[in-house]
RNA sequence: GCGGCAGUAGCUCAGUGGUAGAGCAUCAGCUUCCCAAGCUGAGGGUCGUGGGUUCGAGCCCCAUUUGCCGCUCCA
């Protein structure tokens, strides 16, 4: 049942001109999407309100807008050259998929498991007269088990190490390591995964540089903390935002705009002093759900989850997940990254990034609370809930994009009442005023409900009538997308009367 | 990446080897003083792409690509 309400959305987004494949005259790419006409401003419109609550709102944030490109050694200091490569092997019988190195672990781990056996069958044995350190470092049983997954490991390290994916296959092989679900030893090559996107910069081939698509837009703040902490003469606590495009080479990738290859990131980074870290936690959790019910989503739409496995860089962690067609996902991470990153690129870099505390009178590293969404994962919840097939009383079907007023992509359509008698022309100059506040249309053609309907197909808020009234003393109406209701109003009030009606957390 | 299903007009789809269709949408005109499915006319498709079988392929076969579902992956 979901899953037609999300193919109609998939295929309403396409038809009004919200998003299209990429490249579709070619078949399209995988996973990459093309934002269109009516997209664009609703994607614009979604950034443009992150952006000014959390940086024109707060004293203390600024923002900035890093390059996509960033020097190699980022990646290293950010432990993604290590953590997004993983060498994967399938079985050929069960076509199960397993990380190389995980089922090599695990086989040094079940060694382990073996000598610890022996020491317990020992201390039995033996009760109370047993030098359990002395039965470790001599029993040949005990040794040989360990000795076996230490080596295990010890070749898979090297062998990552030097890129020998072959050597990792034999390694499995020779370990005699069977897949769990088949139970048999029919492995595929080891491949490589990168889920980093590679580039050269440079035009000459051969002394061209390796370097890497961003994974993600947090490291290009944290490589500017100095920067912006110096001459931006900012004091902690204080924050740094940046919008901006990410790529990951995902294994699948799927779900229309939900997971791609290229996506669009709004985060914060938040600088503040070790120690108060967790009330910061709360506090931007607390602030960052509220900027999203303030778009008038209902809260039944948004749960918390916690992460209990943490990320290497993180001593808390919670996801804000949205009900999408396709079920609750994760929408948003706000985590508290410690001094993580900090500290890996001042050790990289050999360059201090710390900050001087005239209270304290010394110098820290400081710790970092980061908000950071998905802005496509955004644009597909608002689009998503804002869809709605709706029956009148009348027996018959509109189409409406319940988009909040202040995001629409069209503010208001206007419309003259039937194409003759002057009204053309007094519709046009209507535009021609409330194109300088916001994006209007006008459109004359076809029956006035035909027109009301499209308009409410692109979510348009308002529309506004120019009728015979409007010839005699200048006043039009204006109907609203959700109640379809009209009131009547002076064309000269329309700038202020809307502006007010387009305000965030008006609805 | 593996397995299954699918791809025909902007959208939804019909078309079982013999001249590419429908509804909606779009455009032009008419009608219309307020909520689509009134009237007239028009435009738009080398049937995802490339090969093959056949006298003849949208239809059968192979490859490829894109999407969906299930695995897998998602620090």
């Amino acid at each position: 049942m979901s899953d037609d309400l999300f193919k109609k959305i998939v295929s309403h987004a396409k038809e009004y001109g919200f998003i299209f494949p990429s490249s579709e005259i070619y078949d399209g790419l995988s996973a990459v999407y093309d934002y269109g006409q009516y997209g664009s401003e609703l994607k614009n419109n979604i950034r443009s309100y992150w952006w000014k609550s959390m940086v024109q709102m707060h004293e203390n944030i600024v923002g900035i807008d890093a390059a996509i490109f960033m020097h190699p050694t980022t990646w290293k200091a950010s432990g993604h050259v290590d953590a997004f490569n993983d060498p994967l092997i399938d079985n050929k019988d069960s076509k199960k998929r397993y990380r190389a190195d995980v089922l090599i672990e695990d086989y040094a781990e079940k060694q382990f498991e073996k000598a610890e056996k022996e020491v317990e069958k020992a201390k039995k044995r033996f009760a109370d007269n047993f030098d359990e350190a002395l039965f470790r470092s001599t029993n040949p049983r005990v040794l040989e088990y360990r000795k076996k997954g230490e080596e295990a490991v010890a070749k898979m390290a090297q062998m990552l190490e030097a890129n020998d994916l072959e050597g990792v296959r034999q390694l499995i092989v020779d370990l005699e390591i069977v897949c769990p679900i088949s139970g048999s030893r029919n492995w595929t090559d080891v491949r490589q995964f990168n889920l980093m996107f590679e580039t050269r910069m440079g035009s000459v081939a051969e002394g061209a540089e390796s370097i890497f698509l961003r994974p993600e837009t947090a490291q290009g703040i944290f490589v500017n903390f100095m920067n912006v902490y110096k001459t931006g003469r900012m004091k902690i606590p204080f924050g740094i935002a940046q919008t901006g495009k990410a790529f990951r080479n995902e294994i699948v990738a799927r779900q229309f705009i939900f997971r791609m290859r290229e996506f669009e990131q709004m985060e914060l980074q938040f600088f503040v002093k070790p120690g108060t870290e967790m009330e910061w936690y709360q506090k931007w959790r607390e602030e960052r759900m509220k900027w999203h019910l303030d778009m008038g989503i209902p809260a039944s739409k948004y749960r918390w989850h916690k992460h209990e496995k943490l990320a290497h860089y993180a001593n808390a962690a919670a996801d804000i997940e949205f009900e999408f067609p396709f079920g609750f996902k994760e929408l948003e991470g706000i985590h508290s990254r410690t001094d993580f990153d900090l500290n890996a690129h001042q050790q990289f870099s050999g360059k201090k990034l710390q900050y001087f505390d005239p209270e304290l009178n010394e110098s820290y590293v400081p710790y970092v609370v980061e908000t950071s969404i998905g802005l496509d994962r955004t644009f597909l919840a608002v689009f998503s809930h804002a869809y709605e097939e709706q029956t009148l009383e009348d027996g018959s079907v509109r189409t409406v994009l319940h988009i909040p007023h202040f995001l629409a992509p069209i503010k208001a359509a206007v419309l003259p009442l039937v194409k003759k008698d002057g009204m053309p022309e007094v519709a046009m100059k209507i535009v021609e005023d409330l194109r300088q506040e916001f994006m209007v249309q006008y459109d004359e053609k076809d029956a006035i409900g035909r027109r009301y309907r499209r308009q409410d197909a692109i979510g348009t808020p308002f529309c506004i009538t120019v009728d015979n009234e409007t010839m005699e003393n200048n006043t039009v109406t204006v109907r609203e997308r959700d109640s379809m209701e009209q009131i009547r109003l002076p064309a000269e009030k329309l700038i202020n009367v809307l502006s007010e009606k387009l305000k965030p957390g008006k609805l």
